[in-house]
DNA sequence: ATCCCTGCAAAGGGTTTGCAGACGC
DNA sequence: GCGTCTGCAAACCCTTTGCAGGGAT
């Protein structure tokens, strides 16, 4: 898995749609037209979204995709290792490209829902400590800071 | 660096009970017995809890009061900021008593469940970094460490 | 031809809400 | 007594699931 993502630095979206299908082929699961319409929109996207934008998005487009399985392929893509999914306080599941290998957090504006990526190379450091400190194997993180942003600052 | 928070509580349930019993004088919201068990009940437990947990809990105390007011109690609390709501990946809102050490992370293990916290001051130095570099104003974060934890670990 | 995948709609599970009666203030 | 709070149950919202038909291999 941390391979895969090492390897997956400062690649394009073909290289994210190979990889899929790859995954599928591995796993002995189908590659049909609705995984790849998905994926494909999934890897051509730069923000965060969630399962009912892509829905959206899908119809918009005249891909007539049903929700249940936008969920579903959302998951393989989850479980693939290609995309990530984040759950933010409003309770709905958000998702993004894991388009590189850098841990980052994010802000979220409670005003406007607006949410900006942060990086910090201090926080890898801190959950080597954790994992020797408290005997346990890190494997995932969020780290999601809610404020104003500068123009919801009254 | 890091630090283990064991359960030292500098504030006592009654400084936190009469805090609750301002706040809502305060805000024009009245003191009914509901509210204030519920209250009680928090701010005496040492843990993480979900709404349906403290359901139980009073029902097995006896106290017959509805799901409905102990989700808006903890609204209440939460707002009062006495209270800390966080939510996990299973989607389940949880709740923990807000101590003195306001700024501390969880560790989650994603098999048995379990939740260690971990205090880290760096992350208070960081946040007033990211407010400075992002021209935001903070009110509230978290910090979550997903993985196995020792006795989960194969 | 197999049997996985899709779409549909209904169910699921945590949380919220409308309403009528109860009760702080 | 006024206006808020509670309890009940239904509604709500996002997500998951059962089933029958369709399509990838």
């Amino acid at each position: 898995m941390i391979s895969l993502r090492m390897s997956l630095n400062n690649t394009n979206n073909m290289d994210m749609l190979h990889a899929f299908r790859k995954y599928l082929q591995k796993n002995d699961l189908r590659t049909t037209p609705e995984r790849m319409t998905i994926a494909s929109e999934v890897f051509h996207s730069h923000t965060h979204f969630n399962a009912e934008n892509l829905y959206v998005l899908l119809q918009n487009k005249n891909r007539k995709i049903s929700r249940a399985t936008v969920y579903r392929t959302l998951d393989l893509l989850v479980d693939s290792g290609l995309v990530r999914k984040a759950v933010f306080d409003n309770h709905i599941a958000s998702f993004e490209k894991y388009f590189n290998n850098r841990d980052h957090g994010h802000f979220i504006c409670t005003q406007c829902g607006k949410i900006i990526e942060f990086y910090d190379q201090k926080l890898q450091a801190l959950h080597r400590k954790l994992e020797q400190k408290l005997a346990v194997k890190i494997v995932n993180h969020t780290h999601h800071v809610y404020g104003k942003c500068k123009d919801c600052i009254s």
